[in-house]
DNA sequence: CGGCATCTTTGCGACTTAGCAAAAAAAACG
DNA sequence: CGTTTTTTTTGCTAAGTCGCAAAGATGCCG
């Protein structure tokens, strides 16, 4: 099974499950690995799409900007994630913007390779079509929370599927693996940060979470789901 | 080109664009018509994935509804629009409710069968990639606004953005060319039925809209769309 | 053609949340 | 180790929307 680490990162990916040695062989010849600082640019907003990458270690946030500068956080990814669907889908120009949030490494490969790949492959093809089904699922469903919900009740959400994705069980309870300010949970969920700030506060009395400078731990997950679902 | 108005629908959709006719005339072989009345219901929230249908004429409106029954209106599908995504991914339910707001005719075929041949035409699957893709970057856009836009401002890019997909030319300007009641635009903008109301009652003062029961004509789409620029 | 169901409008009060401002806390830096 | 920068907290006020209620249109159906 493992033939080289990265062979094995592509395999457990959701793009090459499932998908022939021979075709992994032939998308890690292709492949390279890069570097990423926490805070660095994968790539900005509107830039030509030419490059498709894998996280192998780290975690990269997809933001979208207003031309007035508001942002939208759109979703973290962490390692075995695609970072840049657009270079699945043919579109020409990133519609997001992604940044480093952790040191990470990625494995790269130019964008038309994978697409030639994928037309060769139809397994790659219909794992691509699954993934974007995945991605599309979760955005309706925060669409939907955005429409409906307060904002404290988003909040509680968007913590608790950040620890279900990015979740590190700790003694004093499930901390989110990566530094996540007031602003980045405000952009998350449509509210400002002293609304965030104010939240937590809240919940941080009632014992519920354990915040810090960039940091959340959920104390205790059940019960802080109970409290935003009680009317 | 013209072999039978089915393959041609087939042709022109985006799914099937560009595949050789003899796969459009497999699909042809598998698929059947079938009539949908103004309001009734294609498939349920939930309900097992079946089916998968195209648009051959009439609208159908894409919900997700909440366990305490809010509603959020996901999308309105036209002619040629894919019916059932969930059909392409390979989930097993269905994440939203499908209902006809116009009779409509659907042209529908087995969910397994479509997997099937896209398995075998990579095109197609790369075709399907490409459709979820651009539907993931719609959401992406209207999960920005939702987040970052006040509720006037909102109103007006879903009214344009109706008007682009669905619009009439008329005398008096473009009208959304379905029935599109004051309750609906609130739940694609996230507000409630009264502020669309107001807001719409605003608009038709100044000249910009004309509307009416579940009917929407923009007089001046530009107009609008600089009434709402202005900060 | 009258009655009924559905949809829309509008007023008013209440409440959530934004927005501004300033201080406090925590980390980074030289 | 003191200074600077970044992030967080909190108070206060104002504004935007909601929610409720009731009346007014509109179109459908028998």
């Amino acid at each position: 099974m493992a033939e080289s680490p990265d062979i094995d990162i592509l395999a457990r990916g959701e793009l090459f499950r499932g998908v022939a040695v021979e075709v992994l062989r032939e998308v890690q010849a292709v492949s390279f690995r890069r570097k990423f600082a926490a805070g660095e640019t994968v790539y900005q907003q509107e830039d030509p799409v030419t490059t498709f990458y894998i996280i192998v270690v780290g975690r990269v946030r997809i933001t979208q900007t207003t031309l007035d500068g508001q942002q939208v956080i759109i979703r973290y990814l962490g390692p075995g994630d695609v970072v840049g669907y657009a270079a699945l889908t043919g579109a020409e120009t990133h519609p997001g913007a992604a940044t480093a949030v952790d040191d990470s490494h990625l494995l790269g490969m130019p964008a038309v390779t994978l697409r030639e790949i994928m037309s060769r492959n139809a397994r790659v093809a219909m794992n691509a079509v699954a993934l974007m089904g995945e991605r599309y699922r979760d955005l309706q469903i925060r669409l939907r929370e955005l429409a409906t919900e307060k904002v404290e009740r988003r909040i509680a959400h968007t913590l608790l599927r950040l620890a279900q994705q990015a979740g590190r069980r700790t003694s004093r309870g499930v901390e989110i693996a990566f530094p996540l300010s007031r602003q980045d949970l405000a952009e998350m969920t449509g509210t400002t940060l002293h609304t965030v700030s104010r939240t937590l506060s809240g919940w941080e009395g009632r014992g519920l979470v354990n915040s810090g400078r960039r940091r959340v731990v959920i104390a205790r997950p059940e019960a802080l789901a109970d409290a935003v679902e009680e009317v």
